[in-house]
DNA sequence: GTGAAATCCGAAAGCGTTTTCGGTTGACTC
DNA sequence: GAGTCAACCGAAAACGCTTTCGGATTTCAC
């Protein structure tokens, strides 16, 4: 391999000095098109690569941006993060961008790892997940001056920078589909509000209610851990409620998961007397029995734009309350989904005949 | 903030130069205990942190891992990168090391940017996972001289570093497990054989047969994509042989899980008629219906090893092929794999009373 | 008390870029 | 033909650390 080729070596073949090669190669307005041109080409012959470390510690940028790691506690996040990395790291690779990862195992130490990004200055921007109605990390990033880009809302994100799904309409579509089927006691498995994107699936759920003129009773509307035990047990207490529900959106499909086994332990199919639709569109989902019904938002190119938002912040100092983009998600049509049946719920009420 | 502390700033509050602050700082012998001590003291209470491009400059050492993401072929690979990456981020948070992500979309691709690492150098170690058989990676890193550790083994994988688990041995013991059950009609489900592990899994069933001295069919080692799909046809093909098994070895949880599907298609229970048996314990098998039965790795401490050993080699120039280690996966006990019933299969043959 | 050997530290030369500041051309104006 | 102004490029100073080399001290043996 030998010594890697330096800036030295195209000056010298080029007699030129060492500045204007730089200059050339990073198209600076005062080099003429003939030496740019000649340089690139003598630059692309000798197979060029900047050392990063020296044009790091002279530009005083560094070209990196870091992905923090959700801190592992919701279920299934694997396949979520991987493709979400995936988008963020083929994005920044066209423009010779680092992606680093970090990986906090409390929330504090993620806070300490913020401060200390902003004395370094090694990592020139954060991309952030699983956000929080009330997250700290927010104003911390603002005050440090660390840009970012958040994969979610939260209430604190009206100034900052982010991409989202539209999950308020994500979940009227959803309620409307079921609607479509002929549904009319349509319960909801929310998650915990601490989770911003909870609130916004709840209301499109209600939304779409309201919309249709469709009462429920607030026994309706359950909430659940992230998790299958979680799901499992609201849809446990849906069941026991004194009119069940024929349809349930549910806040995640793990959740929805859940709630199938605990239709199953009582006897029922989902998507015969209960139909159910997760969300988030996983691929296990297809391979449940029967396959699960879900909402899908594209995470590879999520991925993508994230990068791009954040490039385009640190670099071109673009104001994050001009980079907050929604994206719409769209339904996975599989198997728990259908029309109700006649012989469900066993004791029919009154409120059926409305 | 206002400006970080640099070197500089230690020094001249100590009156000392800065070479010496940085000795005492990087332990070097020449710096007295009493120096350092303070030196140490200063730097803690300045809250110095040093300003990595510049150490990276001048050391020449980049102190950067590169994880390079399998290209997406395989099913659910998410959980278990994100496991591996989590520990693999730990364990080179606590010396200071980043990792930093790499995510080829073809191999050629992949194979030209580890000719850029080679060149520019500014990463020092690579980790990479999905170990084929014949794996051209080994090879080109080798000659390139960069440092590297795979997660799994290869044919050419005899002087490298590596950490994998033992496949065989796992699928001794799976095997094993189901003898005891008092299953003899043991099929196997592999995967492609250009995958290092479908031949060790192989490997591991025949010789559990072979040392109870049972038989099978030779139509009994099917062989599937590593896809729900794929197990699902396999299945089908292994209930459709002469006189079909009573148990099966899958060579992934995602396999079995398609395996699963089919035999709920021609009307048997997993678990009941046929036992099954995954591989990767992955926390979704839990979910399904019946719980699936699997054998399980740690990861994140798998993670974690790999980050030392890499470390290791980087920095302390410690053999390859002194640091190979196989680990033991575990059975999880789910529901899927019980003794068998003496109404399957359905049409006897000689092979039960052997 | 002398020479040799440790012990400890400072000066200074890098590492490979970027970027500021000026200087040299040549063209153009009047 | 002097002055002005662009247009281009080079010299040199950063950027903040590491590391080599050698110079003071001090210690020790004799």
């Amino acid at each position: 391999m030998g010594e890697p080729t330096r800036l030295k070596a195209i000056a010298e073949r080029l007699n030129l000095s060492e500045s204007t090669v730089s200059r050339a190669l990073n198209d600076y307005q005062d080099i003429s098109a003939h030496t740019k041109l000649i340089v690139r080409n003598m630059a692309k012959q000798l197979d060029y690569q900047p050392n990063i470390h020296a044009k790091r510690l002279a530009s005083g940028k560094s070209e990196t941006i870091g992905y923090v790691m959700p801190i592992q506690e919701a279920q299934v996040t694997g396949q979520f993060i991987h493709e979400l990395m995936a988008g963020i790291a083929k994005a920044l690779a066209k423009y010779g961008w680092d992606l680093c990862v970090i990986a906090p195992q409390t929330t504090e130490e993620e806070l300490a790892i913020f401060k200390k990004i902003a004395r370094t200055r090694h990592i020139s921007g954060l991309v952030i997940t699983r956000t929080f109605s009330d997250d700290p990390r927010f104003q911390l990033l603002q005050e440090l001056e660390i840009p970012f880009v958040s994969h979610g809302r939260s209430q604190e994100s009206r100034k900052t920078a982010w991409l989202d799904v539209d999950n308020e309409l994500a979940f009227f579509d959803m309620t409307n589909h079921l609607i479509e089927l002929g549904h009319k006691r349509i319960a909801h498995i929310g998650g915990p509000l601490h989770y911003n994107f909870a609130y916004q699936r709840r209301d499109g759920w209600q939304r779409a209610l309201k919309t249709h003129g469709i009462k429920v009773p607030k026994t309706y509307a359950e909430t659940a851990e992230l998790t299958f035990d979680g799901g499992c047990y609201a849809m446990q207490r849906l069941l026991e409620v004194e009119s069940p529900p024929t349809a349930v959106c549910c806040v995640s499909d793990v959740v929805a998961i859940g709630a199938m086994q605990a239709l199953r332990k009582n006897g029922l199919r989902p998507g015969r007397e209960v139909s159910l639709i997760g969300y988030d569109g996983l691929e296990l989902g297809a391979w449940l029995d029967p396959p699960l019904t879900s909402m899908r938002q594209p995470l590879q190119s999520a991925g993508e734009k994230l990068a791009q938002i954040l490039m385009k912040i640190v670099e071109r100092g673009s104001l994050p309350s001009d980079n907050q983009e929604l994206v719409r998600a769209s339904l996975v049509q599989r198997e728990t989904a259908n029309a109700p049946i006649s012989s469900w719920p066993p004791n029919r009420t009154q409120a059926d005949n409305q």
